[in-house]
This record gives structure tokens, sequence and C-alpha cells, in this order.
DNA sequence: GATGAATGAGCGTTCATTCAT
DNA sequence: AATGAATGAACGCTCATTCAT
């Protein structure tokens, strides 16, 4: 059993989260985790092979939690409305991901890695929403814009987090908060998904 | 005259946008733009000060862009669709703003600057909404939760721009794509106007 | 085996004592002992912790020394020209020791730790003596005094030792100069004890 | 009038005083005296001469009130005395001197400079002596090893204050405490000419 | 005399990584 | 699996000094 493993990986995580991966050195993760700073290449090749597996770590367990939100045989706007709070507990409970991520997501040399682990759960939601409403193929509603724009609304409410909670004097991610943010969400859904099948309607006829 | 102090704005700029803060040497900047690397500090004290002052030049053009479409006596509806042509158009001619800033946003130690730099901005959008929407000053609708959903449905297009050109195979950044960015934000607009304005008729009754 | 650290520690003896702590660069210490310059700092954190183990290495000599010189059944007399000897015999086979002390508590940022070094034996020395004669306990002539007056004229013989050289022609610290030097020390002694013991006469009565 | 040379003086002296020639910097002496940087070259050629004035300065003074004291009819006992008051107002007067001397006589490369600047002063001495005492030409009380003891038993306790200020708990350099070393000087002066005089008639016969 | 800009060398320090044990 | 020592490259930064104006 190597349990030393996972603590560099839970170290690397917190560390990378807090500082960014630059910033972040191995010999502070090896001190936070009380493990020799050589034993980081022995596990884990070099830095950047930590951060592989800090990120594939986060994507597997991510894609399991949004396949089984996605899945079920309610219609697909109840299982938008459930994905976008399975998607918003996971950055709430997860929130060295968000952190991570959208830094290296910026631009730099991971940018790559982390578009190829969004890209299927990307491509899945597209179809979804094109199976189910055609007129999502094209067009300034595509499914496309509408998916950037969700993921958009739910990730920087955790990227500028401290800048609405210098604004508005009280923590933003505290359950309160952060539940007040998932009915707006819901509400955008209801509001689109409401659109989007007039829209459909008009596009059948 | 000073036109060194600008190559090296200029240069760390472009590096500080390429590969982040940290990842960014002083060495290589002051070798970009052909200059010793001494002046580096002589002109901005630091490497921080040097990331201060290109925050705060686009910080100056930022504002400047906003006001001017902000002011005007058209509807709050139309300056919104102006506002949001405004800033799609400044995140597309200053594409290392957006890399850099998500990037320190994200955490770190030049989140409170940037926090500072956007308090004003962001105080200034919910003032005019909620000036003319009261309905707007609490709830799952208010002003906040709204602009919080435009900054991040505006931003994450660039921010994930190279997952989407993965996707979709075509350059998200050149003219047509952008442009029909813009019309779905513009269509957004509409439609939440359109939300705003009739939650707002049952709110005065 | 740490046979580094001393390696080290020798050419940090010897370059601080040429040139001084801040003429010193911790490249040249490195090159000198043929070690690589990441390792002082592996082995002393700081060029401050080097300085700080280099000093801690010589008073711990020296208290042994000191120690030895003081103990013993004999009269103090005896004892006073026994430890001049065993001190101009230190400070003459460890010419940096001076060199170093002279330069860094004339002020400076290890002036403190010098002093710490110091304290004991300087209050270990005017114990004993004001032990042995009560008289010396204030006045022009209390053991403060005598001992500031002694360590003086044994400390400058060195540290102008370049001087008396180019006056009287001859190396003062060759074994005859320095024989000599020793033998004007002892006659001080025993003129001084003589004055305080008659003095130490009228006291009592 | 060059006021600008002067200032620039002050503040070296100042800021070798208190931390040495070589932690000192001349963008901080600039800085202190607030004049150009680039001023300093133009007055001093570089640092090395800038070191070089201030010492110049000091020695020419130190000359002047020593000759003034080493004057007159009286008998070298009653000049002695009077130099070793003149000597500790000096040394009182401008702390800084004994600061810088202490530090770069200790070996480095300015020691053959203060050595040039002391020789004649320490001749003068000699000659002084030997001619009143023949005696004193040779042996372990030659008027050169009394020299040197009273040379340094005056600046050790300039060297050293602030050890003796944390041994006793108050400024040694208070006008009290220092009346009462300049007290202790004279006396051993005293004690030293009786035995220096006994010894002379002693060597006549 | 005085200044702001510029320079090249070098500073102490830290980095990710390797290696022998 | 684990360790302490070692390495070479590079880091941000400061230095004394120069130069054109």
């Amino acid at each position: 059993m190597s349990g030393t493993r996972d603590k560099i990986l839970e170290a690397a995580d917190d560390l990378f989260g807090q500082v960014g991966y630059d910033a972040a050195t191995t010999r502070e993760i090896a001190e936070r985790c009380q493990v020799n700073k050589a034993l980081i290449h022995y596990h884990f090749k070099n830095k950047e092979g930590l951060l592989a597996s800090v990120l594939d770590r986060y994507y597997e367990k991510l894609a399991g939690t949004l396949q089984g939100a996605l899945s079920g045989q309610e219609s697909l706007r109840e299982r938008m409305l459930r994905l976008v709070d399975t998607y918003m507990d996971f950055l709430s409970e997860n929130r060295n991901f968000n952190r991570i991520v959208q830094r290296e997501a910026s631009g730099g040399k991971h940018m790559d890695r982390i578009s190829e682990h969004m890209a299927p759960l990307f491509q899945l939601g597209t179809a979804l929403i094109q199976g189910t409403y055609p007129s999502t193929r094209t067009g300034e509603m595509s499914a496309t814009q509408l998916l950037v724009s969700f993921f958009g609304m739910a990730i920087n409410y955790f990227t500028y987090n401290r800048l609405l909670e210098q604004l508005t004097g009280a923590d933003p991610l505290s359950g309160d908060k952060l539940d007040m943010r998932k009915r707006h969400l819901r509400r955008m859904i209801e509001i689109l998904v409401d659109v989007i099948e007039e829209q459909e309607s008009q596009h059948v006829s």
C-alpha cells in the first residue's frame, strides 16, 4: 500500500490550488506531507507528472459525477437542472480544482492536457442537447454557445468569489449564498429551455 | 523619452499572457525587447511592479472603454447591448488581458490587486441595473447574479477558446465566430431583459 | 560523512578573514573548496548561517582553551600570567579569528552575535578578579576597566600587525616578536597586580 | 562653493561607520544626502576615492589634534596625560572614525592606506618616548610595546562599547562612563611612567 | 554641476532533478 | 520505498560605474 503517493497528491493538490503550478515548489509539497523530496520524483517522475496525476484524479471524479447526473429517463430540462446542481456541488467540494484549471487553461503548457480532458465532456453535452433540440445545431443559440455560457456562469462564480466577497461583505461560498447561486442558475436553465422549446416549435414547422 | 518603459511593458504583457507571471522571467522579457535586464528594475522596481503596471494600463483602457459604452441617453437595454459588444471587442483586441487576469484572479498573491480594479466597475454595473430595475436588488435574479453570469459568459469564451478550437476545428476568435458569439450574448441580453421587465411589472404591483 | 561541511567552513573562514564578510562571496568560497555553490545553502541555509557557524566553532574552541588556562589552584596572578600566554597563542594560531571578530564587532549586523559569545567569557573574568580583589568592584581600576585594557593590549597587537611590520621591518607575528609581546603583557600583569594588591591592602584597612 | 561634496562626505562617513565600506552602497549614500548618484563619481572618481577622502579628512583632523596635545614644555608625563584625554575625546566626538578604521585595518584592501596614515603618528610617539627615556629603545617595555598597549586600551573601549553596554546596562559612551575610562587610562600612564622612570635610573647606572 | 537612463557583471539564493546508499 | 547529499542552471535583483544631455 502506497499511502505516500496519496499524501503527495493531496499536498500537491493543495499547493497547486493555492499558489499555482509554477509558484509551487517540490520542496514545499514534500514538507507539507512530511515526505522526502526525492520521493516525489520516484512516484511521479517529475513535477509535470505530479500535476497530470492531480488533474487525472479530478477529471475521473468529475466524469463519474456528471455521468450520474445526466443519466436517467427524465426530460432533458430535468436532467440539466440536476446537472447544474451537481456541478456546483462538485466545484464547491473541490475548490482547488477550479483554481488549478482556470489558471492552467488560460494559456501555458498544460492547456492542451486540460482541453483533452474536457473535450469528451463537452461533446457529450452538445450531443445531448442537439439530440433533443435539433434547432440548436447551429446559430446564435446553438448548443455550443449555450454550453459555453452555462459553463462560464457556473465557473466564474467560483473564480471571482474573492471579488464578490469584497463587494458583498459575505462569503459567496457559504451554504446560503451558494444555494442562491444555484437557484439563479436553475432559473436561467428554465428561461433558456423555454426559449429553445419555443424556437424548436418554429424550427420544425 | 521613455520608449524603453513602453517596450518593457509590451514584452512583459506578451510573456505574462503566454506563460503566466510565475513562469515568465525578467531575463526573457529583457531579451524580447532588447533591453538591459537591470532596466526592468530601474523602471518598475520589481517584477511585481511590472505586473502591476501591465494591469494598470489595461484597467485604465478598459474603464475608459466601458464608460464610453455605458453613457448615453438610450434605454438600459440598448446600453447593455452596446456594452456587450464593446467588452467583447476589448477582450478580442487585448487577448493577453484575459489570459493574465484569469490566471491571477484564481488565487495567489495578485488576486487582491485585480479585485481592487474590478470592484468599481462591478459596482457601477449593479448600481445601473438596480436603478432601472428595483426588483433586481435581491433574489435569484439580482443584479449581482446577472452580472456574474454575463461576465462569465463573455470571459469564458476566451478562456476556453483553445478547447473550442479543438472541438469545432475553427478559430473561435476569427471575425465570423466572434460575431456569432456577440449575437449569442446580445440575444441573452434580450431574453433576460424581457424576463426582468416582466418581473419588474409584477414587483411594482 | 560530512567532510563537505568542514571544507566549506574552512574556506569561508579563510575568505571571511582575508576580505571580510561582505566582500566575501559564496561563489568564491565554493570555488576555494571545490564544492557546488548550492551546497553552501544546503548545509548552512544562508551566508549568515555560514558566518554564524564559523564564529561558533571559534568561540567553542576559545572557551575550552580559556577554561583550561583559568582552572587550577595557583594564585590569580599565576593564572592570569598563564591566561595571557594562552590567549596570545590562540590568537596567533587562529589569525582569522581576530580579523573576523574585529571587523564584525565594529558595528553592523553581526555585532550582537559576537557580544553574546563574549559576554560569558567577560563575566567570568570580572567575577574571578573581583572575587580575589574586592577593591576592583568599582573605580578607575575596576575589574571591568582592567579587562578591557588587557583585552585591548592583546588584540591590538594582531589588529595592527601590518602597521608594526611596516614600522619595524620585521614580522610581528614571528616566534621571536610574539614572545617579546607576551613578555610585555606578562610584565604588565605583574605591574598591575602589584598595584592592585597594594590598593587592596589599603582598601581592607 | 561645493557644499555637495561635503554633503556626500558626511553621508558616506555615516554609512561607512554604520555598516562598513562593503555593505555601504553608493545609492544609499546618495539618498541620504539627497544627491544624484552619479555625482559621487563626479566628485570622488569612485567608491574607493570616497573612502580615501573620508579617511583623509579624519587623519588630518587627528594629526592636528594630537600635535596640539604633544607640543608644549611640560614633562613627557604631563603631555602623555594630556594626550590620552585628547585622544579619547577625539574618538568620542568622531565615533565613526574608529568604526571605519577598526574594520578596514583588520585586513582587506584598505589596510595599507590606513597604515600609511598611522605610521608617522606612531613614529612621532616612539621618538618622543625614546628621546626622554632611552631605556625604552628595546626590550619588553620598549616604546613600541607601550604605544601598542595604550593604543589598544583606548581604542578597544570604543570597539567593544556595545558589549560593555550589554554587560553593564549603561551606555559606556556617556559622559560619566567616559570620564571613568579616561581616569583609568591616566592612572595607567602614571603607573607605567613610574615604572619606566625607575627602570631608566637603573639603565643609566 | 547635475541628472535620468543605461550597462554588464555579479550577487545570494532557489529550483527541479539525480544519485549512491 | 526511502534518504541525505549533491548538481547545474537559472532565478530576481543590486551593484558600481558610465554617458548623453
